[in-house]
DNA sequence: ACTTGCCATCACGAACGCTTATGACCCTCC
DNA sequence: GGAGGGTCATAAGCGTTCGTGATGGCAAGT
């Protein structure tokens, strides 16, 4: 199981083809072949069909453990790699796009800043394997109770801001006028899912612990991240939104109802590579100190 | 990075001797030599002083994902190995000592089974590397909370037990009578250290998130794994303990009290590998099935 | 000063891993 | 139906790597 070997497999799998990954990793289609039935030897079973190439269950399996192995060797060489590195003079933040509040972007020094949006479960990934130098990222959880992370590696999480959420309904929506709303109360309710701009659905079932059984219907999917579109849909009635109040306020037509049942909080987090306390002073110390102080 | 190298540096950084490490590893001491070599020319910086033989900083980073990730490779190919191995006919299940709830002892099979108790985080490790077949791991977490694992691989956790929380204190103690009690009732209270048989006081300030600075105070501290000594030296007025209320109950001389806020509860959780759903009858199944059904 | 144990270095042989070349097979197109 | 282009598998050759064994430098103990 040579991590060699694992890159080779998770490139056949991702291209579906042998002589594909061939060329993209540099090797000859004969090494890549040579590689696949190694593992397959080694682990004494098939890990791929051929014609089409595709992974069998086994083989499945294999990729995600292959995945996380990979990342996890990545961020190893990258946190390695800190100690020699000479300071930097810029300031890479990888973010997802609700942890952006204002005060995070108060605390953004005023230049040599690159800002990354992506994907919550991308953010780890980016700061452990060194592509950006910090992380934010926002979910949802209980007061004062830290987020549920994939620990890729190990990274230094700190809580920067907490606010209520809010459910985003049409104006004219009958539970519109109440000062807060129940979950318990949205049991019947078409949700919009919008995994990118929105709270996904599913992190809310996982932390709400929720009505076992009954899920969230769903109505329109939103695969944008823009958040003032989406509670824009949420005022024409195409469902409802889960969004932090902040962002959730002021849209036209919409109203916005603060959460009090289940007490859930909207939280966004710094991430940093563990272990880089004693940096010297450059843009990752003045972002992280003026976050935190 | 290559995992023999990686593996060969821990065991010369764990044995503090390149010879013994050769030994251990069936090695020359010529070739431990040149493995370090070859990692520290490869990352660039030295990662062993020598002569005494121990880490540099940079060699503790190292080892910390050296270890997660020489685990995470016996648990891929543990993981794999199960598609191929024959049914056993035996059951190994690994699990921390407070998780032995009674239930728990019901749903073992009659026979044939191994039971072996190891602290909690090792649990998830023994399941995942395949030492055990299941896990059974307690923690607290609040109420209907899944515990926080750490991901060593893709492992299925399902709650099989919640309970309330006591306070283990001597039986004329000024709080004993009390019905309930708040940890905040408890902010000056000496603390007995238990990490094997009693709740570890530090995972309740990070689920507590706690009254932040002001740690507990330890006054004795207890090695062992037996529950009841534990009670015993609560009992004696060596300082207070945690225990789930079951196991808190009964102890002659000391007086288990509920507590009440923060609203925590203590849970056993059943580790399986994940993706072991269609599995054949079997000791395993049998045991899985009396838990859950 | 001599011995002892340690780690580093050198030189050599075996084994490994990649390339080139070729074969077997399956589609598509004429 | 047969030629052609595509796929993956297999065989042979060859350079590199990785292990061993031997030797050297160094520090501590006697």
């Amino acid at each position: 199981m040579d991590p060699h070997l694992l890159r080779t497999y998770v490139t056949v799998a991702r291209l579906a083809s042998f002589s594909e990954a061939a060329r993209d990793l540099g090797y000859t289609q004969s090494a890549v072949s040579q590689h696949i039935a190694a593992l397959e030897s080694d682990l004494g079973l098939p890990l791929l069909t051929r014609r089409p190439v595709a992974p069998t269950p086994a083989g499945e399996r294999l990729l995600e453990h292959a995945g996380a192995l990979l990342l996890r060797l990545d961020a190893a060489r990258a946190d390695l790699d800190r100690f020699t590195a000479a300071p930097r003079a810029t300031l890479d933040v990888a973010a997802s796009p609700l942890a952006l509040t204002a005060r995070v972007l108060a605390a953004l020094p005023a230049t040599g800043v690159t800002l990354r949006a992506l994907p919550r479960e991308r953010v780890p990934v980016a700061v452990a394997t060194g592509e950006a130098d910090a992380g934010l990222v926002d979910g949802i959880a209980a007061p004062s109770d830290p987020l549920r992370l994939p620990d890729v590696a190990p990274l230094a999480a700190t809580g920067v801001a907490e606010e209520p959420l809010a459910v985003v309904l049409p104006g004219r929506h009958p539970l519109a006028r109440r000062p807060g709303l129940r979950l318990d109360d949205l049991v019947d309710a078409r949700w919009l899912d919008a995994p990118a701009a929105g709270i996904p659905l599913d992190r809310l079932r996982a932390v709400h612990g929720g009505p076992a059984g009954r899920g969230f219907r769903t109505a329109l999917r939103y695969e944008g991240a823009d958040t003032r579109t989406l509670a824009a849909l949420a005022a024409a009635g195409h469902g409802l939104v889960l969004l932090p109040l902040s962002a959730a306020d002021g849209a036209p037509g919409a109203a916005a109802v603060p959460l009090v049942a289940p007490r859930l909080v909207h939280r966004v987090e710094l991430l940093l590579p563990a272990g880089a306390h004693g940096e010297p002073p450059g843009p990752v110390a003045e972002f992280t100190g003026r976050l935190k102080g």
